[in-house]
DNA sequence: AAGAAAGACTAACATTCATTAATCGCAGGC
DNA sequence: GCCTGCGATTAATGAATGTTAGTCTTTCTT
């Protein structure tokens, strides 16, 4: 897999990318690093001069609490072919970090790459906007699960999801996946006690409907479980679309 | 208050406006529209022409969940100066509807005006980005707010935000603001039953932090009621820089 | 092979929140 | 001035989730 190939596959499954879009995206300058599971990949509050694109392996954004410095809430999990702190490109410095879940590697953008974009690439400008607008989506689709759903069905959520995004760039199949979560940090995404998350993973195996067992996930019976969640994967708005 | 003032100051509070820029942003075509409280601004699942800023009142966007067409949540609330669909420009359909909360004033601009921004103003584009970032970032914090706060507190984040993000457009002042949300509403946004919601705003009262008659709003401890919630206005974006 | 550490898992109990069913209070219609 | 409807409020009960305190595997170390 080439530099940004990722990314560019993830573009082009939702428009079509001139030949001067792709010529510019390829032409970019990428740094190449990897992270170890637990890693600070992208550090909070600080202004970045540069973003980074999900090579391989799984990246959450991890909110630190105010007075409780052992407590954090994951807003996001990214996989290959994210934009992951993309937004850091245009705020004015994160909220949050970007942590390596499992071993990841990433390529770092430079923003004044992304400035170039931006003044000479208008639809190439909005398909990156498009990028940071879809994982809007994303967070408003964990605020209906958290606002709506159980423990279990919260939890067979984030599986539908997070399997459909890997599929999505062929990082997984055959409803098999791996997920280097650990249920503490599950916790911190579903917003429940660690207790709350085993008794939740128990479920959905006595259920029948998963087997996870290390990292390795397997969804066995993908209709209960995403009837179970109410899953709808139109939010993630993979349909092909000029923009 | 002429067309699109308060987005302009929006702007402003955290950018730099050229002459160019603000022409562009005068010279905007708008269609002027009120809404009963209640009423659709922005349906869901269509492709729009058009989106939408916020000129008075309050806003929300409401997401339908699927097999239970009674109940919805609440996934934004928006204030003057809000650009609220702006991001229906980019993506292929909303998954959500926007409706008035209250007598709503909007404004619309077509988005063929926004493909010439794109095309022309790149500056200008990245503060349009920008707006929809600051969205995302606040979704970011409602999230944060849903996993680790509990309901009074939970409750006494919401009204912090809102009271900053009103104060900011001189839409409020004197920690006074009018809230036309029913206890029925917040709920859908808090993800709580309308009961508990009610037992939440009657201990805020009881801890004297507020008052709260029909939609009329007091904080009369803001420094309690922010140290209750943790919160912290950062997310807001609110500071002056360069993009 | 023994020990240690980390993560998964379980049980008992406490707290938070949902549900159901009423009552209360206010505003609009007649 | 009374009725009516809607929303706010309260109480009682049960379900969902948190907390504390462990045990059980597995894996790594020595």
């Amino acid at each position: 897999m080439a530099i940004t190939d990722y990314f560019i596959r993830y573009l082009q499954r939702r428009d079509t990318l001139s030949a001067e879009d792709l010529s510019r995206l390829r032409a970019l300058r990428t740094e190449n690093e990897t992270f170890a599971p637990g890693e600070v990949i992208v550090p909070v509050d600080r202004i970045a001069q540069r973003s980074c694109m999900m090579l391989r392996g799984l990246s959450a954004r991890s909110h630190q609490l105010v007075g409780r410095p052992e407590e954090r809430v994951i807003t996001a999990l990214h996989v290959p072919g994210d934009f992951v702190d993309l937004h850091g490109f245009v705020l004015a410095g994160l909220e949050h970090s970007v942590v390596a879940v499992g071993p990841v590697e990433v390529e770092f953008v430079s923003h004044d790459q992304l400035i170039d974009i931006t003044e000479n690439f208008p639809h190439l400008t909005r398909l990156l906007w498009m990028a940071t607008l879809i994982d809007a989506a994303v967070h408003r689709q964990w605020l209906v699960a958290a606002a709506s759903l159980r423990s279990s069905a919260h939890l067979a959520h984030l599986l539908c999801e997070i399997y459909t995004r890997l599929n999505a760039v062929g990082a997984a199949g055959d409803h098999r996946f791996s997920l280097p979560l650990l249920q503490r940090e599950l916790a911190d995404i579903l917003g429940y006690s660690p207790i709350h998350v085993n008794r939740a993973v128990r479920d959905l195996r006595d259920r029948g409907m998963i087997t996870w067992s290390g990292a390795d996930v397997k969804i066995l019976d993908w209709t209960g479980l995403s009837g179970l969640a109410r899953f709808d994967a139109t939010y993630l708005d993979m349909e092909q679309m000029s923009r």
